[in-house]
DNA sequence: CGTTGGCACTCTGTGCGTTCGAGTGCCAGA
DNA sequence: TCTGGCACTCGAACGCACAGAGTGCCAACG
């Protein structure tokens, strides 16, 4: 285990590492915060942390900087995380309530969260499987094409077109509607499949073709959204990154357009709390060097999605865990007034 | 006027500056293009370009790069638009046509057009100004709220809440829809305004109140929508720009954040052809360094959206043109079949 | 035993002078 | 009008020395 002073000196190195951008030495450590030791103490201790893998040096004879497991230490036990100022949240409820639909209002907290944090932010929509239907729409556009239309209690609607196999008259529209609504309203995606498995039966033989396209389609359309959507910004954040430019940054331009690879990302999100992803620790290769912060947001106790930003691993970690803390809640809010 | 050598003389520049992105001298020329002449004769045209503001050197004793007016020379003049190869347009048609639906067919645009010209892509979605109203639903969500639910023919959904100044029957709702739908269906946005005016006055008094909410609610997303979404891809792209990176890359990536700005760049395109601006003629400040290659494409015979590229001065203008084109040509073949 | 000051050592970054080579401009001649 | 020749320029690359920051180690001290 190491000494309190040691925990010190590495949560000064991780401070001074994140401010300045710059491998820090023992000599400036003593300057900047009062540790009471001489530089030389520093560098004993400086000594030991090296040795146990929390801080490393970029050559010999320069200066620490804190490895991935450094952070880790960080985060876990040497900060907080720094809750907004007043203003700032203030801010923030202003901003997201002028919000119209649900696209604004992800629009909005993406750009709200990169601008809080000065990094990419990455914002998934209120995820389907969690959310129930509100209502399934279906209409007649020519004698042998409906479109069918999901609005789910999140506010998100989806549309297919159904080619049906032969044509569909008005009254079994309007029943099929009926009776499909009158099933699925309410409902957890996940629940609705045995729900209308035996629709097709009560149907004249004629139309049992057609309504079983249209549930077929609906299900799919349920399957598919549960890839779901996000959206990002924040990325001309980006050129903040560090010196070595287009190596580090390629990759993360890369992963940012793999909708994949960022919500398996935010997915590794702890249900529970925020979690905090750095480095190495990332799965996503081209990731190594940066990490992610991430937590979910929900309108009831539930959490419909995640949201989360995506930054170098020289971080200012509370100031980041609290502007991502804070946004969620506000979105949350927002969510369950709608 | 200049003479046909020197405009063959500005072309190989063009093409060797392109291909190896360093400033090309006059012996290096007569060695890869068979110009029929010495380096010196080249440098004497070198000269007289120079003088005319076509080419210009880094610094004294350099080669040649072009400058944005010998881009334009070029692009007008002397290059053609290069069409695809066979397997190319195999490609991208079958890589359309396995769209479902309008988001997935802008998503796959936008990554087609990324890949094959290796730049960043932008799509607006087909404009809702042009288009007309396929049909309007009217879902009652509670007593006194309302979803509207508007679909486009190019199968575009928005849906607004919309909360009424009293409770409102089933009865009185059907009516509306009914009536709503017959007055507006088949029919222009710009036209939809004159043609709903006088629906208040036909319901009961009670009514009427809810009844101007729905219509305003539904104007004012015609409106709002005008200002239409558009989607980017291949921006990892971007690392290819140059070496003297952040400079260039962030005003870019501010640029593409910016809807409005890229709205106004793809606007600019000639409704008639496609529309290269090159460097400066950009107004956008911040993409002085790059050029827009759009083009507009629609279903019909008409323009329904633009789409283009966004990459270096220093890219390959046949090329690219070839592949905006051509895409453009084939997504608006898969809207005409929606 | 932990802390401290001192000291030699090891790097990197920077500034400077030199060299090398690509490219130019100009001129005289075909 | 084109061509070959020639002197000139300037940036990139290289070597080198030097300053500065930082380290590791050691002996001394409380």
């Amino acid at each position: 285990m190491l000494s309190e002073r040691r925990l010190e000196v590495l949560r000064a190195i991780v401070q001074d590492y994140v401010g300045t951008e710059e491998p820090v030495g023992s000599k400036a450590l003593t300057e900047r915060h009062r540790l009471g030791v001489s530089p030389a103490t520093v560098r004993n201790d400086m000594a030991v942390l090296e040795e146990e893998g929390y801080i490393a040096q970029p050559h010999t004879s320069a200066g620490r900087i804190p490895t991935d497991k450094g952070y880790r230490l960080f985060v876990d036990k040497l900060a907080g995380v720094k809750p907004l100022s007043t203003p700032e949240r203030r801010a923030i409820q202003n901003f997201l309530d002028g919000a119209v639909d649900l696209d604004d209002v992800v629009g909005r907290t993406v750009r709200l969260l990169a601008q809080l944090t000065r990094q990419v932010a990455v914002v998934q929509y209120p995820s389907l499987t969690r959310s129930t239907v509100r209502h399934v729409e279906l209409l007649s556009l020519a004698p042998a094409r409906l479109m069918l239309v999901l609005i789910t209690d999140t506010g998100r609607v989806e549309q297919r077109l159904v080619d049906c196999p032969s044509p569909f008259g008005e009254a079994a529209l309007a029943d099929l509607r009926a009776r499909l609504n009158s099933r699925v309203v309410g409902r957890r995606f996940t629940d609705v499949p045995p729900l209308v498995q035996d629709l097709p039966e009560s149907f004249e033989a004629d139309d049992r073709g057609t309504v079983s396209t249209v549930l077929s389609t609906l299900l799919e359309t349920l399957v598919e959204e549960a890839e779901e959507r996000l959206m990002i910004g924040g990325t001309a954040n980006l050129t903040r990154f560090g010196h070595d430019f287009p190596l580090t940054i390629r990759p993360v331009l890369e992963a940012l357009e793999e909708q994949v690879v960022l919500l398996k990302l935010l997915g590794e999100a702890n249900e529970s709390g925020m979690a905090v992803r750095i480095g190495h620790e990332n799965a996503y290769e081209g990731l190594n060097s940066t990490s992610v912060v991430s937590v979910g947001y929900g309108s009831g106790g539930e959490t419909v999605a995640k949201l989360g930003v995506v930054g170098p691993t020289r971080m200012d970690y509370p100031g980041t865990m609290g502007a991502v803390r804070a946004v969620a809640r506000y979105v949350g809010q927002i969510l369950a007034e709608s």
